[in-house]
RNA sequence: GCGGGUAUGGUGAAAUUGGUAGACACGCUAGAUUUAGGAUCUAGUGCUUUACGGCGUGUGGGUUCGAGUCCCUCUACCCGCACCA
């Protein structure tokens, strides 16, 4: 780190060897280990409090800056709650099953247990220099077969559990059996695989046919919040449809809670919109057309859509159904076939590329059929578009030109009829979305507006038995099987082709010789030959997605060593709901949502008393780095300064952002970076230096942007580090990192260690009474933090703290009573040099169990308050008065001052506005 | 297009219910001091004006004695979803 000298390191804030000795004495004495039901020093049961970071994916990269945010935030509000009696719940493990071990893996051999174990191995060693207050005896990795045993066994009760409607809930699969027997005469006599299709539509983890999203260079399908924009978010491969057989979780099942229970959660209201937007919710009916002219036995066809505004069914002029709808086929007459089959092709092979690029014309084609409204009895024609998507409600929509832009759209283009049934409206302007548009030419709806009219149409619809009130969802069930190999094996067997419960021994991940599928295709544990149960027929040989195990870890640290249960339901009884929770924002549709379906389900099962896991979120917003670039002229080894760039045609590189000081560039240092620029030249700019570019963007290797915690931390310490980051900004937001500004953090850390000893190290507490302005410094700093840590505002906690440890320095405040309390409230944020600081007080246990300091009003009173004088809105003068005087006797002395007559002129106010001890103002 | 968010000095930001905008830091300027270190200390630092003063929280309007904060309008940027009937 050649970018910065040396750090002076003085005797009054020897960083290095407190930390060192700090964090040995916390490891001896177990200062973090937390057990249940622990009491209070009055000996009544502590209240608990559980706060928890989203576990990291241990990649190969280890930590940078950006990753130690969260655990910072949380952890100083679990020592924090700590200081305040509460029993904390503060654990840290690993997500350690994904994708890159397993891509490692293939390249080199090396088994992803063993890279893994690398891994995490880097990751604790980063975190153990932070000095968090992780229980680290809880740690949980979910491709630790002791923990996948639960995860599989959770997945074994989702197969064997069924969605009771009327219950509310899921119950097991076995109670439905006993329905069946009871009350279903067929049941009986089917044989074991009609069964098994049966109870298949029923389970919560069922096995079924499906369109999946299968990338073909990752060799497995993913679930659509791995996909962005038509590739894989890992690596951005292409992604296409294909029809596999596959292990899904029925989340539909929940959809309705899962919206309905948002408003229970203290979330970020991104968060719930997204989700909500996720599982789309939308209510309607269901009508059914007849199509003109056809029978199948004995019965005309009938083309069901779904539409959220039935009560426009008077302004339908057309029906479309989407390409891929099976009926396109059947209804097409004879002579519209040979368009329409061509039209279906070409928007099947079409469809992809142009969603892609966000730009599709309106296309369709005319099937020749037509379908009867079953309100008028009126003939529509049927249309077949791409703009109706087969996946979405039926596959199939009444256009209601008049109600809706895309129908509009399409029936100006086709030249077909737009109905008018809204009063006052043109219908050659545009369709009206606006749902207190009053119908016409609507019969029995007339005069009314969608509010009244959509159940009076249902109901009309139904007396016809041509509908019924329906609701719909984006959600789609949740795809749970990957084609990889490092993954949660499938308790799962084969016989018959049937799929069995393997409950005679644990599945645990098998050995194979490659980390490839088999000639034939199969995931890779098809090439496992030994397995640790009876394999029957064969085996399940796909794995369980990323998400299998990072959707209950939560309930996993409540009784982390439990064998015979995932948790047992007193430990989820005390520990309860998740109360913080930080993560990432990227999660919004994928582990949050997942979660809580989890959550829901071992809660409707018995197994948990609470059914939402996470009472409060918080995202933390990403870290970003500073590139800096250097301009290459094309074809030589010549670099151009940034602002002559213009003048060469060049090449824009990444430089690594060490070797860049304040966008200068070291240009030796760049030289002696790389082989390749060993001869490099330079054109400089006027004064002399190489200027670089730069841009804020992700913190990344390869963009060699990035700033390491452990640099930092042997340079600052971890304290200024932690406190460093608490201070750049709300968490929230996302921001670049500049590590410029951290000497500023650092300095007050020795300012503060300055109040308790000079710089030979010999400790400057004294024990007399402390003057009146030092305990106002005190108690207002104890009232500031405390609030602002109360109302999560991290960041303005350590520039309270920094005011207190200005005033106290300023007024040469050395008094124990003083500098006691002020101990505790860094502790938080700075918990070995706090630690430290309470050895030098003289206290025997650790700063962690000191009770947080209480602030005393009465100290913070002061005899006399000044008010800013405003003469209409603009402050002229300030007045102090006495703290304790009335409001009309401060605007006495307010008009009775010299200044205020000068600004009068001799005018009388019109009106004296008087704030108690705020603001007074005068309006002339 | 829909949904969510953001906009304040050279920079990161602060201002909890409307009450002195820019706290706290970084950076910068000047000075002091020093074993000359990018250390430490002191003072200054929104813009503008010689000064008094004037102007200032993305734009335009409104409510109010008083608006960064409340209401309406527009703009830019970020995130999510995207033909969802």
């Amino acid at each position: 780190m050649r970018r910065f000298g040396k750090t002076p390191s003085a005797m009054e804030y020897d960083f290095l060897s407190i930390e060192t000795a700090q964090r040995k004495r916390w490891n001896e004495d177990e200062t973090y280990r937390v057990t249940e039901g622990a009491l209070a020093p009055d000996g009544t049961p502590k209240k608990k409090f559980y706060a928890l970071d989203m576990f990291p994916y241990p990649s190969g990269a280890g930590l940078h800056v950006g990753h130690p945010l969260g655990y910072i935030a949380s952890d100083v509000i679990a020592r924090y709650k700590r200081h305040q009696g509460y029993n904390v719940l503060h654990p840290m493990g690993y997500d350690s099953f994904g994708l890159p071990a397993e891509q490692y893996a293939i390249q080199t051999g090396q088994h992803p247990a063993v890279t893994t174990e690398t891994n995490i191995a880097r990751y604790r060693q980063q975190m153990d220099l932070l000095g968090f207050s992780f229980d680290w005896s809880r740690e949980v990795r979910t491709s630790d077969p002791a923990y996948y045993k639960w995860t599989q066994w959770i997945f074994g009760l989702l197969y064997q559990s069924w969605y009771d409607v009327e219950a509310g809930g899921a119950r097991p699969i076995a109670e439905l059996v006993a329905r069946f027997e009871r009350e279903d005469k067929a049941w009986a006599t089917m044989d074991e695989g009609q069964k098994s299709t049966v109870l298949m539509e029923h389970r919560l983890a069922y096995l079924a046919d499906s369109q999946v999203n299968w990338c073909p260079a990752l060799g497995t399908v993913l679930a659509n919040d791995e996909i962005s924009g038509g590739r894989s978010e890992r690596g951005g491969h292409a992604v296409e449809q294909k029809t596999m057989r596959q292990w899904i979780m029925r989340i539909t099942a929940y959809a309705d809670r899962l919206i309905d229970d948002l408003d229970t959660v203290d979330w970020p209201s991104s968060i719930v919109e997204i989700q909500r937007n996720w599982i789309g919710k939308s209510t309607g009916a269901s009508i059914r057309f007849e199509v003109a002219g056809t029978r199948e036995a004995g019965n005309p066809l009938k083309i069901e859509v779904f539409s959220t505004r039935p009560d426009t069914i008077y302004g339908a002029s057309f029906i479309v159904l989407a390409p891929e709808h099976d009926l396109v086929k059947q209804i097409t007459t004879e002579e519209m076939r040979k368009k329409v089959e061509a039209y279906c092709e070409q928007a099947g092979a079409a469809s992809e590329r142009e969603r892609m690029s966000g730009e599709r014309g309106i296309s369709g084609v005319f099937t020749g059929a037509y379908a009867v409204s079953p309100i008028s009895g009126e003939q529509l024609p049927v249309w077949a578009a791409d703009y109706v998507l087969a996946g979405y409600g039926t596959g199939a929509v009444m256009a209601v030109p008049a109600g809706d832009d895309r129908d509009w759209a399409f029936a100006q283009h086709f030249n077909l009829p737009i109905p008018a049934i809204f009063e006052g409206h043109d219908t050659g302007e545009g369709a009206t979305v606006d749902k207190s548009a009053v119908l016409m030419n609507s019969g029995a709806l007339d005069g009314l507006a969608a509010k009244d009219a959509m159940a009076i149409a249902i109901e009309l619809l139904e007396e016809k038995g041509a509908a019924e009130a329906r609701v719909n969802y984006r959600l789609r069930d949740a795809v749970f099987s990957r084609q990889r190999y490092w993954g949660e094996p499938f308790p799962i067997r084969y016989k018959d082709g049937i799929p069995q419960l393997v409950e005679d021994g644990q599945v645990v991940l098998p050995e194979v010789d490659e980390y490839l599928p088999t000639a034939d295709g199969d995931p890779p544990l098809a090439r496992a030959t030994r397995w640790s149960v009876p394999t029957g027929e064969r085996m399940e040989y796909n794995t369980m997605p990323g998400w299998a195990g990072s959707s209950w870890y939560f309930l996993r640290y409540m009784d982390p060593a439990n064998n015979a249960a995932f948790c047992d339901r007193s430990k989820s009884d005390y520990w309860g709901q998740v109360d913080l929770y930080i993560g990432g924002a990227e999660h919004g549709t994928g582990h949050l949502l997942y979660s809580r379906f989890w959550t829901k389900f071992l809660f409707d099962r018995g197994l948990i008393g609470f059914h939402e896991p996470f009472k409060k979120l918080v995202n933390q917003g990403m870290i970003l780095g500073r590139s800096s670039f250097v301009y290459r002229i094309e074809g030589g080894p010549c670099f151009v300064s940034f602002d002559r760039r213009k003048e060469f045609k060049t090449q824009r590189l990444h430089v690594d952002v060490s070797l860049v000081d304040g966008d200068v560039l070291d240009t030796e240092a760049f030289k002696n970076w790389r082989p390749e620029y060993a001869n490099a030249t330079f054109e400089l700019s006027e004064d002399g230096s190489y200027r670089c570019g730069s841009e804020v963007e992700k913190m990344s290797k390869s963009k060699f942007n990035v700033e390491n915690p452990d640099d930092l931390v042997e340079r600052y310490g971890a304290d200024t580090l932690r406190c460093y980051e608490m201070f750049l900004g709300p968490l929230e937001q996302a921001k670049p990192w500049d590590t410029k500004g951290i000497s500023g953090v650092h300095n007050f850390l020795r300012k503060l260690a300055r109040l308790y000893r000079d710089q030979d190290g010999a400790c400057l507490v004294v024990d007399s009474a402390p003057a009146a302005d030092g305990l106002r410094t005190v108690h207002k700093t104890i009232k500031k933090v405390s609030k602002d840590l109360d109302r999560l505002s991290w960041n303005t906690v350590v520039s309270a703290m920094m005011i207190g440890v200005n005033e106290l320095t300023a007024q040469d405040a050395h008094q124990r009573e003083l500098l006691e309390p002020l101990a505790v409230l860094l502790s938080p944020y700075a918990p070995h040099l706090a630690e430290d600081l309470w050895s030098l007080l003289g206290k025997k246990g650790s700063v962690c169990d000191a009770p947080w300091p209480v602030f005393d009003a009465a100290h913070l009173v002061e005899a006399e308050v000044t008010y800013p004088v405003s003469f209409n809105g603009k402050v002229r003068f300030e007045l102090m008065v006495a703290a304790d005087m009335s409001p009309s006797d401060v605007e006495a002395a307010a008009l009775g001052d010299a200044r205020a007559a000068a600004q009068l002129e001799g005018n009388r106010p019109k009106k004296v506005i008087v704030v108690p001890g705020r603001i007074v103002n005068i309006v002339v």
